[in-house]
DNA sequence: CTGAAAGCGCTTACAG
DNA sequence: CTGAAAGCGCTTACAG
């Protein structure tokens, strides 16, 4: 095969000029039904493809939606989180179905990502994606405002915070799942998972959780608290250092279904029995949540939706409608890990 | 802020014209230190980023690559294939790691993606991920082949096919598995999965299969192999055909740990206790499968290693560098659901 | 309804 | 080591 073929040999091949190949493929009204098909014959036997580079160079704009997945650099990374995962697959789809190409970069935390995509015409507009010190973030966020970049981020849903944001509800997500293990008989409810501002989604579940707590009579204990980033081993890390501190407890709620099911494998070790002994729920509901042993009580995240929403609000930017932060629903699933009755 | 900066901004801004800004940008040992240094210092207090699209237009070439992910339309479209994700994960990382951005594009078997991607300069390459049948895939990889596109694929490594290829040694991953149950005793080996040449990589694993029952001089019967793709439903359902046809088996290969742990419910629903009267294994090592209860005797596929191998191979493709097929090794993971003894 | 022409923002021979 | 100029392949006012 020679070279790529042009607009300007299928405008050969027609008998037409190259602005008329152009606009009848891209579908201008301007041009004639019977000059249509005969460009369009034209391009079907050249193969031609229009070039995404000069059309897009010549519109200004990408035709792409980039999405940047954040990992903390003390994750093992041999695996990304699944939830990411799930929230990447159903974002990929939202964007497809856009007729949006999606670009994924992964990035980290401490990089100047914020320079990276502003700008260089990769993409339309960002969509944010994973956890991590909020603080450090923030100030990233705001340039991107500054800058007039598009973006959307998935995270904690507050006021005064820069850009739009979407999240679930994290704080009734907390509150229904403890209040759940409450109803369950239990009286002394655990909560692994950083609970500062610094992450303000888990700091939502962890208001949620006191929440629930003080409403049912309970005291809010924070030897009953200790910190974990979302992984299955520093779930289970979290855990041994509340089994070490001696503090009695009989049920535990954690931040992640990853530290949950950590936590598992060290309540496990020590022949604590889960739901008997210890009452168990986690967040998010992985599609692993569903089949440890036993089964995982958790809140649900919808990652459908979430895809779709954030896909959907994102493009309301780059067309200039104005987008708002939105929070989604949260659903408790009760499984076994959490029924003692 | 006003528009964009351009080339010719930082240019007057450094005093110097505008090729020697893009040779200084682009690290050309022709420029002085001195002055890359005033254009960097420049285009740093501008904030200017090269526009991706003049660059790639100019420079016929992208950047980036693309990952095109088959599904299966009749797949429940709320999951994308575990096995994939991890895939995606993986080849995600090895482009970053190569500096090239990855584009994600969900496609279906039947539509006429062949076309879609190649030429359009979307991508300097194509990454080919996902099961199917794989007769009707074929003609497509022949016209990508002469049309001249760069491209690798993941799936069965067998000889005479277009392009190339990099997969699992299958056949030695179903022989192992297989030789493993009939060592834990078995004698009567059930195979889940599609058998035919028209899904390879789950043919070369029943040949591995069929190859361990001969060599342990059993008999492969027919009656023992039940259709199924990679779902946790199709699992279900064929391993209630195989119930229902009423044949007996003391151990199940499933072709993938999804239609193990279907197969592994519908067990259970008749009381069949897993391994004690039935063994189990699957493929893959998804996250899931030490998940599960009892954990999942499987064939590990490395993800890990395997998306740097199809990047690296991409890369020599598209730097003209000549790339060839590859099989990695398939490392069997003994768990729970296999242990008789 | 169609064509000639300008221009999107770069990169890179060519000339000095 | 640097600059002036051509050109990558489109899209889109402008003129007819």
């Amino acid at each position: 095969m020679k070279g790529k073929a042009t607009s300007f040999d299928i405008a050969h091949l027609a008998g037409v000029s190259q602005s008329t190949v152009s606009r009848a493929l891209r579908g201008s009204p301007l041009v004639s039904e019977e000059t249509r098909r005969r460009i369009q014959s034209a391009a079907d036997t050249l193969n031609y493809k229009v070039d995404k580079n000069a059309s897009n160079l010549r519109r200004q704009h990408t035709g792409t939606l980039a999405l940047l997945l954040f990992e903390d650099p003390t994750a093992d990374d041999s695996h990304i989180n699944p939830f990411f995962l799930s929230m990447l697959g159903s974002i990929t789809r939202a964007s497809a179905q856009q007729g949006y190409d999606l670009l994924i970069s992964f990035q980290q935390f401490s990089r100047d990502w914020h320079a990276d995509f502003a700008g260089c015409q990769k993409a339309d507009g960002l969509i944010l994606l994973g956890y991590g010190d909020y603080q450090s973030h923030r100030d990233k966020l705001e340039k991107l405002v500054a800058q007039g970049t598009r973006f959307v981020r998935w995270g904690a849903v507050l006021p005064g915070q820069p850009g739009v944001s979407i999240g679930c509800d994290n704080f009734e997500g907390g509150r229904t799942a403890t209040a759940h293990l409450i109803g369950q008989g239990c009286r002394r409810v655990a909560f692994l998972g950083d609970a500062t501002p610094h992450y303000p989604e888990f700091h939502e579940r962890y208001r949620g959780y006191a929440d629930a707590l003080r409403a049912a009579g309970l005291e809010v204990d924070e030897a009953l608290q200790a910190d974990a980033e979302t992984t299955e081993r520093a779930g289970y890390e979290a855990a041994e250092l509340l089994l070490e501190r001696g503090v009695s407890f009989d049920a535990v709620f954690a931040a992640s279904d990853l530290i949950a099911i950590g936590a598992l494998r060290a309540l496990a070790e020590r022949g604590l029995a889960v739901p008997g002994d210890v009452a168990l729920a986690g967040f998010d509901d992985i599609p692993m949540a569903s089949f440890v042993n036993p089964a995982l009580t958790t809140v649900r995240q919808d990652t459908g939706k979430a895809g779709e929403v954030l896909v959907e609000q994102l493009l309301r930017l780059i067309r200039g409608d104005g987008a708002e932060s939105a929070m989604l629903p949260a659903e408790l699933k009760v499984r076994r890990s959490s029924l003692r009755r």
